[in-house]
DNA sequence: TCCTAGGTACGACTTGCATCGTACCTCATG
DNA sequence: CATGAGGTACGATGCAAGTCGTACCTAGGA
């Protein structure tokens, strides 16, 4: 499980999309290469798929037409624990962009983030 | 915090190794940004500093001449809880690769790791 | 049987990124 | 003051990666 690869496939926003969506799946059910809705054409989605698993993050399996794919969630937990959280709080944070906030609690504080 | 900035920055090996190391300290201390042993040079390393401080990593202070850097700890772990631990971990497994085993437990069972 | 949908392989193109040389800056030290 | 160490800015370069078109394959349905 190579630090490099994993987090090289994540950087990718479409890449990252389909293991967000996959891990927010409790019961871990395959899906169809098709059913995610990037922003990419199709051997373009094939290339990301090969990319995620050579990365080690999902398997594919494919019936001559039509092909699946399903998260390595065990091997993902064992080897590098909490990933799969993160990608799915990034997910869900995209629905609700503002949780809520009475006083004005400034979570970051004018933050400088450069030097 | 964007997601794509901080693995973008963390899937290279030298960043990931600044990175890493930083946090690998309890106390959190202040680094001199030549005490990294990183395989390039100068342009480089600023280079790859640039990219962590943008990523929101690490904050960079220097002082005319010389600087050091310093992990933003409590942003990642509030924005990426465990983050780092996968940074550290892999930081140690470096030093010692067979931790032991006594049983032929195979901790990955043969791996078919595509489809 | 022909056609279409879903995927893959290959090559081409374009963009981004890691790397470095060079010039320049600032400070400490001799 | 001159020098050198530590950093940054800028431009150049070479390679990797994302994207796509096209050709081809397989299976299922009209």
């Amino acid at each position: 499980m190579d630090l490099g690869k994993v987090f090289g496939a994540l950087a990718d926003d479409s890449r990252r999309r389909v293991v967000a969506e996959l891990a927010a799946d409790p019961a871990d059910r395959e899906r169809a290469c098709g059913s995610f809705a990037l922003p990419v054409k199709k051997a373009t989605r094939t290339h990301h798929f090969r990319v995620l698993r050579e990365a080690g993050l999902i398997v594919q399996r494919d019936h001559g037409n039509g092909s699946a794919v399903s998260l390595r969630r065990g091997h993902i937990e064992r080897h590098l624990p909490g990933l799969l959280d993160l990608l799915t709080e990034e997910l869900a944070s995209e629905s609700e962009p503002q949780p809520e906030r009475q006083s004005p609690a400034p979570t970051e504080a004018a933050d400088p983030a450069t030097r």
